[in-house]
DNA sequence: TATTTTTAGGGAATCGATTCCATATTGTAG
DNA sequence: CTACAATATGGAATCGATTCCCTAAAAATA
């Protein structure tokens, strides 16, 4: 590997020069460039990345955390952060939780130790002690898919989309509609999305039975459950099912055709996320499409203005659009 | 940040010694050794990983290139190898091709130059190119995916998997089996499972019609595209259809269902990958598990081995696993 | 007791860049 | 013809660790 030290001696200038020549900095006669150039050149050489950062602190590398990579929205967020940080010249690296709360914080930590320019934090929860890490260690991070105070975000409209979904369902002329859930630690999916379907109903005067309220994790199987409970447990059933993950809404489909409940007509459904298979479903299921690539090409944006001192956008909330289809 | 010629001078002691306490190297007497491990832990202090990796020339950072984080057989890949190398203290740069051949190479050098201690390499191909590449930089490679002589590699034995599936339908009494593809480029998906099932459709005596090979991209649409080829070119008809990838099977399945043909009893379908969905479709599909997960685990394993020059296994051709379901 | 070996610890070089500061040369305004 | 600014370049310090080499004291051996 070839260092500054003998690009210099090969043409004959000091490191300096060549340092020079390399950050286009300070003076430098045309002569000296050309022969720097010219041994740049034929060598092929590259500014060693860890005798830069160790010099000017920084890396150019940007951590990612996120609690799994196997489901598709914080694939796609990635996918659109990588490709926002690759044009850039930044490169990512991957912290992955597997979807245990306390990694959250101690990858901030690790992240940090590892100097990286900055972090994004494709976030499960806002409690406390994530906040507090996040303002402890002093790296700029943005949290995507979380609304938090004073912290940079680039999330989505939970609170709209699933008080629309829901409107859409109550002009359809549903009056009993079943909500699955996830926890509420998680504000966007399982607070916000759940606010959303309340408030539509009760601003359309309709009630919600305690049985039509199912929580599940995310996983398939668990909707799949909640849907078997919703239907075992209630006494006025309900016609129309809402989601709050497409895996979810897909498990509860399951479910449902066991038992040879025909959908939309004895029971209306619907996901969010737009996963791609909703659409191969039988019947199409109806799903909230949040653009996640774009909220990760946002989040990648935002931080890096953040962190070369441009002007940014410190909280970003997504549109977001329904897609509806036979399910309903 | 506190460095390490601070936590010299509060201990009273030189760099050197503090150096020789955390790497448990050299002489210390106890005395120091306390005093030091005090000041360190009053502190809080750690090692910078730039300044350490400048001068022993290891990041403990593994470059992982994959061709996308959007499917399944990546993500659960990506996930193994994240498992394993952070339990050793490594940690991932993820470099996403986007399904562009060309990055795969490029990104071979941009990790080099990053100075990652080793590479995982989720290959689509084994052209000459990135083979030579992969030589040409002297950073570890494992293949995960892919054979190709002289390279580490963890794979799948693709050609039985699909030698044995197609056995399996040949046993239930399909004699007209088609087979939806991918280009052959990609030796492991496009070439070996062909073979596979040309191969146990000859020793088995049958004839297999141009028409029902047909070849697609890895996507849902274009699975559904090549049944409808199969369906409308083909003169005698066939009575099952193996796709290369579960996605390819779903986009046949829902062509299927377009067109009222029952499944298994006008059409059989089988695919490969194990993707989660697979089990909740109607019919349930049958599928060809890998284990990705494993083989990243493996992968990573192996990788490490070699890096810290321990014994490893340079090549392992990992098993696989029929899952019978009802489509068949 | 003399000599060798083991233990302990520090000084300084090193890794490969950037950058401050000093110096030399050239150009330009007064 | 000065004086001063602009241009051009290099020496050396710096970033934060590791490590080679050297010295000194303590312990073991002759």
């Amino acid at each position: 590997m070839v260092t500054i030290k003998e690009i210099a001696e090969m043409a004959g200038v000091s490191r300096t020069t060549v340092s020079r020549v390399l950050n286009n900095s300070g003076y430098v006669s045309e002569d000296a460039r050309k022969r720097v150039e010219k041994v740049i050149e034929e060598t092929g050489y590259v500014p060693s990345e860890q005798a830069k950062s160790l010099r000017t602190k920084k890396t150019k590398v940007i951590g990612v955390i996120l609690p799994t990579i196997q489901t598709e929205t914080p694939s796609r967020i990635v996918t659109g952060v990588g490709k926002e940080l690759s044009k850039n010249g930044y490169q990512i690296l991957l912290a992955n939780t597997n979807l245990d709360k306390q990694k959250e914080v101690d990858y901030l930590d690790l992240l940090r130790l590892r100097q990286v320019d900055g972090i994004i934090l494709i976030a499960t929860n806002t409690e406390p002690k994530l906040m507090e890490k996040i303002k402890e260690i002093k790296v700029p991070v943005v949290i995507v898919g979380q609304e938090a105070e004073d912290m940079m975000y680039v999330t989505y409209d939970d609170y709209h989309a699933a008080f629309d979904l829901t409107s859409l369902f109550i002009e359809r002329g549903h009056q009993n509609i079943a909500f699955i859930g996830v926890d509420e630690t998680d504000r966007a999916v399982g607070h916000l999305r759940k606010k959303g379907f309340l408030d539509a109903m009760e601003s359309n005067g309709l009630m919600v039975e305690p049985e039509w309220m199912q929580t599940g994790v995310f996983d398939i199987d668990s909707g799949h459950d909640a849907m078997k409970s919703i239907l075992e447990k209630s006494t006025k059933k309900p016609t129309a099912t809402i989601a709050v993950t497409d895996r979810l809404a897909i498990g509860a489909m399951s479910y449902l055709k066991e038992k040879g409940v025909r959908i939309p007509e004895q029971m209306a459904l619907a996901g969010f996320g737009a996963s791609e298979i909703a659409k191969y479903l039988e019947p199409p299921l109806t799903t909230v499409d949040y653009q996640n690539e774009k909220a990760g090409e946002q989040a990648a944006k935002q931080l890096l203005a953040k962190i070369e001192s441009k002007n940014y956008q410190k909280q970003i909330i997504l549109d977001y659009r329904l897609i509806i289809r036979k399910s309903v």
